[in-house]
DNA sequence: GAAAAGATTACCT
DNA sequence: GGTAATCTTTTCC
């Protein structure tokens, strides 16, 4: 838990713990969408310590007719336009979802996670992944690149293959491939794979 | 004010 | 594959 941080400045060859900070978020959501494949979300709650690797991510980008933003900023949004790094978490149903926020009111919705041990329905599904990590409408607007309860960590390894297809649930931009996901991972969300 | 819609999930036939 | 649950925010009259 505690990093191991090299006090000479030298290369560490294990860059395990490597919090993601703000200028990892602060670029294109396209981009950070991809590369949120892989990490590892750690939740710090009531019940001790969640952690899920994220394996399925959706962009929801500026000028998108599915973004919670598209019509500029009301109460539930307010967060999408926090500082790059900002959760952003709304409810739909009786469940809530999570997302991260990079910038110009663009974010990604975490869709699903693999947790190491565990059943792959843990964690499939947005909902399912904030439910397993404890997160709830309370959450939102925390600050994922500084606050205590709530770090994300680079992955180790760049995934072996990367699928990219249609956002799902939508009734507006619907068609646009901006869902992605690690192939092979069974908490990936149903259809093509 | 009232009504509709929803980035979901669970359970039905 | 279809639908109900459930409830807040948004939108419309």
């Amino acid at each position: 838990m505690t990093g191991t941080r090299s006090r000479t400045g030298a290369r560490s060859s294990e860059a395990a713990d490597r919090r993601l900070r703000r200028p990892f978020f602060a670029r294109p959501t396209v981009r950070v969408a991809r590369e949120l494949l892989g990490a590892r979300l750690r939740v710090t709650g009531p019940d001790g310590v969640r952690e899920a690797r994220i394996v399925e991510t959706e962009a929801y980008v500026r000028g998108d007719p599915a973004s919670h933003s598209y019509r500029g900023p009301t109460r539930r949004n307010r967060s999408m336009y926090g500082p790059p790094g900002t959760l952003y978490v709304f409810r739909i149903h009786q469940v809530v979802c999570a997302n991260l926020i990079t910038r110009r009111a663009e974010g990604i919705l975490l869709r699903a996670g693999s947790v190491d041990g565990q059943s792959p329905g843990l964690a499939r599904g947005p909902g399912r992944l904030a439910r397993y990590l404890g997160l709830s409408i309370r959450d939102d607007g925390l600050d994922a690149t500084r606050d205590a309860r709530l770090a994300l960590y680079a992955r180790r390894t760049r995934p072996r293959r990367l699928g990219v297809g249609p956002r799902i649930g939508l009734s507006r931009g619907a068609e646009r491939p901006l869902r992605f996901w690690i192939v092979g991972e069974r908490s990936v969300s149903p259809p093509r794979d």
